[in-house]
RNA sequence: GCAAGCGUGGCGGAACUGGCAGACGCACUGGACUCAAAAUCCAGCGGGGUCAAACCCGUGCGGGUUCGACUCCCGCCGCUUGCACCA
């Protein structure tokens, strides 16, 4: 027999929308608590199983915190602007906000069926002009700063120290452009022409994988100065409680190496190639240089007999993607230049090379080749007959044959010196700082620091994502749209194919791209690339803090409260945002706060991955395998609260693990046992629930309940806590007269895990006012301590009995209770004790002979 | 290839700073209730061994530290995730 779940849950849910039992309270004088789930995209495929996980987890925390007394915010909102809508609207014509808006409402009641406490009137809808308003605002705040090296911030465009050199109107606009922390370059991108966009290099394996094809081509783009803030996006994951694999992979894209540059003059030319390394102590070991093949000087140093083969060479690679140029190409290939350039540190004139394994984006897109200590410049020198010379030595003195393979450890230098310095027996790390000086001096080159990180491309050809507020004149002038022109509304317009010409549907607007600005009076176009759809979620959760505000994106009383002292307390989400969006969001919180309008240096102080839920087969669900669970089904078989307990018993939040239909049966038996513990079949209170004091050992259990709940929920370890749950049932349903307060106690232990039935047994059990305002119970350890305690007896390490003892009792207690019992005395027979370890309260170990 | 994480019954998973391995649940087996079934309740449930016990083995594999190792250290094997010529 089934509890009423079904007429309780569509009760308790209409009761709390209409007494806004979840209303988030603006007294600031309460402490607060922030949880935070990464809000999704409203895909028209609705709720799938995984997004209950993540977003049970925080309901759970925020219905805990509130009845500890905290005001919490636990807010949902949708990230609305993205290309699955575009691409539906293309082909029936739906506007995607049509589209976007029926979305969401699948979305919002699936949630609502689910019984989650969002304060919906804080909704964020990252598509709605008054949202993204604020997105060009913060767009616009970027485009108009730049980043003060000096005292390592952002400051306002109109603080650059213009050169005095710097003297028409046209070149220091263009001096500043150079400068903005948002600024437009031409830089190869990932055009794919079935698309009609260019991709970001994250999201072309998606699309590859869908079967399109991408390919490099130079491109007008919008990109934001990420690279500035390297440094202290590095430093800051610091302060961060953040799983430790995600600050590894933000640190590890960061990518920061510690190097020198060097000037390698080229042989008969006016030019110089400077390259990047991290082993300057291995100067006198590069006997060729390679330069990328798109690097600019190629052209002007290529000897002319070379001139076809490099050439040739180069459009080759032109025509690889990425990918073709690391991983299929095993074997690394490369052509001579026929030029020479002069190792600074020995005079030596060394081969230039050009060859795609050096990349033309990272470092200076050049480097100096020392194959004896470098294995890929060993595996290019041994195919191509290049020198190799050996220049560090292992410092165990044993002996390393560079002709054989490289020799890539640190060691001590040797065969390196001229008439100013010298290597020879110096240790890696200070031959590094000797080269370094030496080269600083001679004016060779320098110490460098190099990031992986590159700039953020910000643009997309498409028509659904907010537009770049610039508008461009016929006079090859542009001005940044003000505050108070904002928010730049997105044209209604019918058709959504691209312009085909590598532009937005925007750019086939009249209005939008042939038009009079009233400000200036000028003939313009406004800018047709839209933002990518990271853009909206890099600022949501300060627009949750207070998202009705027309002035401002957040007021900054309503920042300093929620965002406190260490911003989000808790953000649940997918590990696949463990670099993009968490990087992005920390970037953008940073300008801000160079700014003053954040009042902490970091967004997310704690962060949380669940991991996958799986379909019953262990595979990844998907609509191909045929193995995917729909919530909606799962809620009218077994109810919201079973859906929940149950995705929270499968196991540890942060683990993928399969789902498992016969399991739920479970968690039933739990809630409708957890039922009949306090109320009858129809719903009234049980006769067995009385006003009577508990036994001891019910007591201890009770108490046991409330510490690991409290304990549990604050670690996240939801699946411990509701086995102890489990455990009270188990043991309450054998009383006879069950104890009222104790009923009470333990529903407010499961009222965060399952708010319908515990908010129906509240009621029933004469209890007033809702459930998930009270206050959370308190435990007394006093209570759990046991007057007598089991300690194992081991002999000589193994366990031959066990024996009851008073709590603390001391070594030579334990010791003569153990003797006194029959099995262990015939262990001890004939024995000698050479050794007696005693662990109170645990175990008496005698060790014997 | 590099980095991180994980390997525990038939299954999902517990086990605090090293101290009774397998909590809790699923599945399964037996019993009670029932004309019968479902539901519910009771009992059992790592392997070997025994009438029963004693006892022996057991946390991927091999070693080590320790009175004592799922837990710590070293080396393998396997799985997952991330990065992938970053000089």
């Amino acid at each position: 027999m089934h509890y009423p779940f079904a007429s309780i849950e569509e009760k308790w849910q209409r009761h709390w929308a209409d007494n806004a039992t979840y209303r988030v309270s603006d007294d600031h004088s309460k402490p607060k608590y922030y949880v935070l789930d990464m809000f999704p995209y409203p895909s028209g495929a609705g709720l799938h199983i995984g997004h209950p996980e993540g977003y049970t987890a925080t309901d759970i925390v925020s219905r805990f915190k509130r009845m500890c007394g905290f005001n919490v915010l636990h807010p949902m909102g949708f990230d609305a602007f993205g290309l699955p809508t575009e691409r539906y609207s293309m082909t029936t014509g739906i506007h995607p906000s049509i589209a976007t808006a029926n979305n969401i409402e699948t979305f919002k009641r699936q949630l609502n069926a689910i019984g989650f406490d969002y304060d919906w009137s804080r909704e964020v809808n990252t598509t709605l002009p008054e949202y993204y308003r604020w997105t060009q605002w913060m767009f616009l705040m970027m485009y108009n700063s730049w980043f003060d090296r000096s005292v390592g911030k952002a400051r306002h465009i109109d603080e650059l120290p213009i050169p005095v050199d710097v003297t028409s109107a046209a070149d220091i606009e263009t001096y500043r452009d150079a400068h903005r922390l948002a600024y437009i370059a031409y830089s190869p991108v990932n055009w794919c022409e079935a698309l009609g966009t260019v991709l970001a290099n994250e999201e072309v394996d998606e699309w590859k994988e869908k079967g399109y094809t991408v390919e490099r081509r130079p491109m007008r783009q919008w990109m934001l100065r990420i690279t500035e803030y390297a440094e202290r996006l590095l430093e800051d994951l610091t302060l961060l409680d953040w799983p430790s694999s995600t600050l590894e992979m933000q640190r590890h894209w960061i990518g920061k190496s510690q190097g020198a540059e060097v000037h390698f003059p080229v042989q008969d030319h006016e030019h110089t190639i400077t390259v990047f390394t991290t082993r300057p102590d291995t100067l006198f070991g590069a006997t060729y240089l390679v330069v990328a093949p798109e690097h600019p000087i190629v052209d002007h140093i290529v000897a002319d007999a070379h001139r076809t083969d490099v050439l040739s060479y180069r459009e080759v690679t032109a025509l690889k993607s990425d990918l073709e140029r690391t991983e299929l190409s095993k074997v690394k290939t490369g052509v001579f230049t026929g030029a020479y350039a002069i190792n600074p540190a020995n005079g030596v004139a060394v081969p230039i090379w050009v060859a795609d394994y050096v990349l033309a984006h990272y470092g200076t897109g050049a480097i100096m080749a020392v194959p004896g200590h470098d294995e890929r410049d060993h595996e290019f020198a041994t195919s191509f007959g290049l020198p190799i010379v050996q220049v560090v030595t292992p410092i165990d003195g044993s002996t390393a044959d560079v002709a054989v393979s490289a020799f890539s450890d640190d060691g001590i230098g040797m065969s390196s010196e001229n008439s100013h310095v010298s290597l020879n027996g110096l240790p890696t790390a200070d031959a590094k700082s000797t080269i370094i000086a030496w080269l600083e001096s001679s004016g060779a080159g320098k110490e460098r620091t190099q990031y992986r990180l590159r700039d953020w491309l910000f643009s997309r050809q498409r028509y659904w994502g907010e537009p770049i507020p610039i508008m461009f004149f016929e006079d090859g002038t542009k001005r940044a749209l003000e505050a108070d022109e904002l928010p730049l509304l997105l044209p209604d317009v019918a058709e959504f194919k691209p312009a085909g010409t590598g532009e937005s549907p925007l750019a086939t607007v009249e209005s939008w791209v042939n038009f009079v600005d009233p400000k200036t009076g000028k003939k313009a176009r406004l800018e047709t690339n839209t933002m990518p759809q990271w853009a909206g979620s890099c600022w949501y959760y300060l627009r949750y803090c207070d998202p009705r505000n027309a002035e401002i994106f957040c007021a900054s009383d309503a920042e300093r409260y929620w965002m406190g002292k260490d911003g989000v307390d808790l953000y649940v989400g997918g590990g696949e945002h463990a670099v993009l969006h968490l990087l992005y969001a920390r970037f953008w919180h940073k300008v801000l706060y160079d700014f003053g309008y954040v009042s902490t240096p970091e967004p997310f102080k704690r962060l949380f991955h669940q991991g996958l839920i799986m379909g019953e087969d262990g595979r990844k669900m998907s609509k191909s395998l045929g193995n995917v669970v729909n919530p909606d089904e799962v809620i009218s078989a077994h109810g919201a609260d079973a859906l929940r307990l149950y995705e929270m018993f499968l196991g540890p939040l942060e683990a993928s693990k399969p789902w498992n239909t016969t399991g739920i049966e479970g968690v039933t038996r739990f809630l409708n046992r957890t039922w009949r513990m306090i109320a009858t079949e129809d719903g009234a209170l049980s006769p067995a629930v009385q006003d009577v004091s508990l036994p001891n050992d019910s007591e201890r259990v009770l108490h046991a309940t409330i510490k690991k709940t409290r304990e549990d929920v604050d670690a996240l370890s939801f699946n411990t806590a509701i086995a102890q749950l489990m455990i009270f049932v188990n043991e309450f349903t054998k009383l006879e007269v069950r104890p009222r307060s104790a009923m009470m106690q333990y529903l407010q232990c499961l009222a965060p895990f399952a708010p319908h039935i515990t908010e129906e047994l509240w009621q029933i059990l004469g209890c007033h006012g809702s459930i998930h305002t009270s206050s959370f119970p308190e435990y007394d350890a006093s209570k759990l301590v046991l007057d007598e305690i089991e300690i194992v007896v081991q002999i000589s390490s193994k366990i031959r009995g066990k024996v009851i003892a008073p709590l603390n009792a001391d070594a030579a207690t334990i010791a003569s209770l153990a003797r006194q019992d029959e099995a262990i005395a015939k262990h001890l027979e004939n024995k000698e004790i050479v050794r007696e370890i005693f662990v109170p309260n645990k175990l008496i170990n005698f060790i014997v002979k």
